[in-house]
RNA sequence: AGGCGCGUAGCUCAGUUGGUUAGAGCGCUACCUUGACAUGGUAGAGGUCCCCGGUUCGAGUCCGGGCGCGCCUACCA
């Protein structure tokens, strides 16, 4: 083995080994397991959120494959639509040409291979993560057997009557002239401004103060061309009289009425509010209440449509709103302008502010399909962990709007219906299905919709479409429902409630028993990783390293907003002055284990990467320390166990169920800190050094050598299958090394079982005395750290009281306690001999006395002691407070007060012991 | 505006049903190249558990209020 530990030796051989194999494929009897992949976009790249989300359900994935279960992770990939749609119109767009010119059918084909060129670069990622994938049932959500999901989904759902057309406001993107679903659209509080307008009163109306306009406010003027009312409040006193009266309104010369509603609030502005209703969906409300018209002004790109008078056709919405302002404050109509912060909604993809306006789009009606999700979640027949997000699904849920899912793009999923000339719908898993259904014949010329659906629609079907529904398949008999899904709080809405709806609705289960809910991964500062931000980090450069200046590269690269670029090029240089080094998949999924804390977000900082880089570092050269012992050397055969065996056995009984409840519970940070521990703090710390003296000995009795290397051996084999599940890689190559000195010969750790804590035995004996062995070597450390003497230098050390058990365990330890604390000689001394001068530390009631014999200053030794009178003071201190009070004594449980009591008894004595020790001390 | 969450060491975070001296990693200080590992070892320093009040024998933990921060949802034109 080399002399440390280096990822980029093994890893990728490994994972072609493994793959090749056929071992991430589900295998054996075992109770079925499954985890469906969130399929990432198959144009994009695998950000750290992926990288994050994929390490938590690989070390699921192997863990349960490890217990026996036959284990499916589910691969595929998404196609994306918008962002996908405007990736490739951008690429087309640099090469001078546009999606128009083109046209549909070249235009998708250009999709598709980009589509086949970027998968790869998806795949190649998740291979470098370690994901044990099964890629031998790799589905995207535009395959052949997906799409005819897609469809058997529609047409079901429109033959329910849970799809329908029709006419209604929807949040439009003038950019993209599409519509978008509500949960697309990301409002942002902007600076905006408030403008007042006066439309006069017709047939010689006057307000209560007498004058003859009404005055209204806006933050969107241009809509003014479409109002065709003026609202009051139906009690507002102002105005009463002249509810049912006229306003004209200007610039555009339509009488409109005033009408009373509930809508408007009084307090606001004038308490007048103009209402538009095929631009904004509140009035579009008013307006269906009161039958208002709806007349729309504007066209599919936002300019102003034929509907608006001439002056403002054509124009552009913020240029029409200049002019509108202008013309109005040339009339005297404008009352005044005041700044307002006011939310914008904006396209989440595009940026673009997004109107509402009216066109006919295709809907799910939903409340059906969400009342039996609510049911799911209510009778714990689907847990979301952590818990509290249970609370976040039902508000949604149950105050669900209609899903808006035809979107007026090319790339996705053709939504199956047809029109005949009159405009007549025919819907239909084929056109002949749609004509036959319908009794037209051949002669009746029918146009497709031109629209596709949103990929949330098809997303949705994910947990059953990718195990073959509609077909009744073996793996969807076998694996559905799936087991847990891994997923960002981000998507809740947009995916996992809509999947649970549409499960249930057409395979009658729940697509998942669980949803593990991870937090986002934000930057070291805490902000959002993002492209525009350049903060970004790919995981692929955690793992290999990159050098600063192509970090800058990469980061600055291609952006949306290229004026970004110094700033990010700044921080980027400020951050990674040397670049990132390479880490390796190991310790970057350790990290995420590290981090994955229940329900919050995590911050990636190179700092932690760098400590578990470390870690298996240290794992790696525990592996050859034991190698070095073991290989060659007998080790079958009569054995016979010291006392440091039958702890560090005892203590991975402890490791193994500790980190079974973890993961069982999805605390992936427990169980990660619970081998870190393990590894470092007991195994190498301890345990290592305990065999060391054994080990180095020729005296050492060959049934303990057995013992001990057979110790070594298998507990080091049980935890790198113990920790198999987070740190692949490194756990299979020491793996290799070590099993076949132990008999096993079997090619790989993925497949051994998950160790069983009943592999080895609890020994609290063991334990207890190991303990002791550590208080005394840590007394002695503690003297001579304070003391400053040498580590090199040996001191003796004289004990003293204490029980016969201290007696029994340091005759049992003799040889280790010498060796931990570089001790030349122990002797005991009788209770009532007199010390020699001595710096003292207290185990119990047993001193341990290191003689200062010139090496240990006189005032060093008298502020330790004070430091720990002073410490053992307010011990006594606390405790006598405790039991003074009358009420703790009579009303805590006896076992507590009990244990105060001896408490108090031993903290008495020590501190005793200590201010003898003192006071001797002064006296010299 | 409503809902949810968070506030513990310089930083990032654990802390189960209320009960030893509130923990870890990183960072910091001192010492050390000792035959697994300097990607290391040994020792050490560092805390008003955001504030106020309450329940309790006992509160980091439970309850109420406040302050600060974050997120989600809905928004007054």
């Amino acid at each position: 083995m080399e002399h440390s530990f280096d990822p980029h030796r093994i890893e990728q051989r490994l994972y072609e080994e493994w793959e090749k194999a056929g071992y991430f494929a589900p295998s054996g009897n075992g109770r079925p397991y499954c985890i469906v992949i969130p399929p990432p976009n198959v144009t994009g790249s695998l950000h750290m959120g992926h990288a994050f989300q994929h390490t938590l359900m690989d070390a699921l994935i192997r863990y349960h494959r490890m217990l026996g279960d036959c284990t499916l992770w589910q691969m595929g990939t998404d196609h994306a639509g918008i962002s996908t749609q405007m990736l490739v119109e951008r690429q087309l767009n640099a090469e001078g040409k546009t999606r128009a010119e083109i046209g549909r059918e070249a235009f998708l084909e250009r999709v598709w291979a980009w589509k086949e060129q970027s998968g790869n670069n998806i795949s190649n990622q998740l291979r470098r993560m370690g994901s044990s994938l099964d890629w031998s049932r790799e589905r995207f959500t535009m395959d052949e057997g997906y799409a005819k999901a897609v469809l058997e989904v529609f047409v079901r759902l429109y033959e329910d009557g849970l799809i329908y057309r029709g006419q209604r406001l929807v949040n439009w993107d003038p950019e993209l002239k599409t519509a978008i679903s509500d949960l697309e659209v990301d409002n942002t509080e902007e600076q905006g401004q408030l403008w007042h307008f006066r439309y006069p009163l017709l047939d010689g109306a006057t307000t209560a103060d007498g004058k003859d306009y009404l005055v209204v406010a806006t933050t969107r003027p241009e809509t003014m061309l479409g109002d065709t009312a003026v609202a009051v409040h139906p009690d507002d006193e102002r105005y009463r009289n002249l509810v049912g009266r006229r306003v004209r309104l200007p610039l555009v010369g339509r009488e409109i009425p005033i009408i009373a509603d509930e809508y408007v609030d009084p307090a606001f502005g004038t308490g007048c509010v103009k209402i538009t209703p095929a631009h904004d969906f509140n009035d579009n409300a008013v307006g269906a209440r009161h039958g208002l018209p709806l007349v729309n002004v504007l066209a599919e790109d936002a300019t102003i449509n034929a509907n608006a008078p001439e002056a403002y056709r054509g124009l552009d919405r913020y240029e029409a709103r200049k002019r509108i302002v202008a013309d109005l404050d040339a009339q005297g109509l404008l009352d005044k302008v005041e700044d307002h912060k006011l939310m914008v909604p904006r396209g989440d993809r595009s940026g673009a502010v997004i109107e509402p306006y009216l066109t006919d789009q295709w809907f799910v009606k939903i409340k059906p399909l969400a009342e039996p999700a609510i049911r799911a979640v209510e009778n714990g027949d689907i847990e979301f962990v952590p818990k509290q997000y249970e609370n976040l699904y039902f508000a949604w849920m149950r105050n669900i709007q209609d899903w808006c899912i035809s979107r007026q793009q090319w790339w996705g999923h053709r939504i199956p219906a047809w029109y005949d000339a009159s405009g007549n719908i025919y819907v239909g898993r084929s056109e002949a299905e749609a004509r036959e259904k319908a009794g037209l014949g051949d002669d009746v010329p029918l146009t497709q919709d031109p629209d596709v659906l949103e990929t949330w629609f098809s997303s949705a079907l994910w947990s059953f479409a990718t195990l073959g529904w509609p077909e009744q398949t073996d793996e969807l008999a076998r694996y559905h429902p799936t087991d847990v899904l891994v997923t960002g709080h981000d998507i809740i809405f947009f995916w996992v409630a809509r999947m649970i709806m549409m499960t249930l609705k057409f395979v009658g289960e729940v697509p998942f028993r669980k949803v593990y809910i991870h937090g986002l991964v934000r930057d070291a500062e805490g902000q959002k990783m993002s492209k525009t931000k350049g903060n970004g980090l790919d995981p692929l450069d955690l793992i290999d390293g990159i050098s600063l200046e192509d970090l800058v590269k990469k980061r600055t690269e291609n952006l949306t907003q290229p004026q970004m670029a110094p700033r990010i090029e700044k921080q980027t240089r400020k951050e990674f002055p040397n670049g990132i080094p390479s880490y390796g998949t190991d310790a970057l999924r350790f990290t995420f284990c590290a981090l994955a804390t229940s329900g919050r977000d995590i911050r990636f900082d190179l700092n932690r990467i760098e400590g578990y880089r470390n870690f298996c570092n240290k794992l790696w050269n525990a592996a050859r320390f034991v190698l070095m012992n073991c290989r060659d050397k007998e080790i079958e055969g009569d054995a016979e166990l010291t006392l440091a065996d039958r702890w560090i056995r005892s203590r991975t009984h402890h490791l193994l169920a500790d980190s079974r409840r973890a993961i069982d519970t999805y605390r992936f940070d427990l169980y990660a800190q619970t081998v870190y521990d393990f590894v470092w703090h007991e195994y190498c710390d301890w345990y290592l050094e305990l065999t060391k003296p054994l080990l180095w000995n020729p005296d050492t009795p060959a049934a303990v050598l057995r013992g001990t290397r057979r110790t070594l051996l298998g507990v080091l084999e049980t935890l790198l299958r113990a920790a198999h599940p987070v740190i692949p890689f490194i756990t299979e190559t020491i793996w290799r090394e070590v099993a076949p000195l132990l008999g096993n010969r079997h090619p790989t750790i993925m497949l051994q079982p998950y160790p069983d804590p009943a592999e080895f035995t609890a020994d609290p004996e063991a334990d207890a005395s190991i303990d002791w062995l550590k208080g005394v070597v840590l007394g002695v450390r503690n003297i001579r750290g304070e003391a400053d003497i040498r580590p090199k230098q040996t001191v003796d050390v004289l004990f003293q009281g204490g029980s016969a058990r201290d007696r029994e365990l340091a005759a049992a330890t003799e040889e280790l306690f010498k060796r931990l604390a570089t001790i030349e000689r122990v002797d005991w001394l009788d209770d009532d001999a007199e010390p020699p001068p001595n710096a003292l530390a207290l185990v119990g009631n047993l001193k341990v006395m290191v003689p200062l014999a010139g090496l240990i200053d006189l005032d060093a030794e008298r502020s330790r002691l004070e430091k720990e009178i002073q410490r053992r003071e307010q011990e006594v201190q606390r405790i006598a407070g405790k039991l003074a009070n009358a009420d703790f004594v009579a009303k805590a449980p006896a076992q507590v007060v009990e244990k105060e009591r001896q408490k108090q008894q031993a903290a008495q004595a020590a501190l005793r012991t200590l201010q003898e020790q003192l006071a001797s001390i002064q006296r010299r």
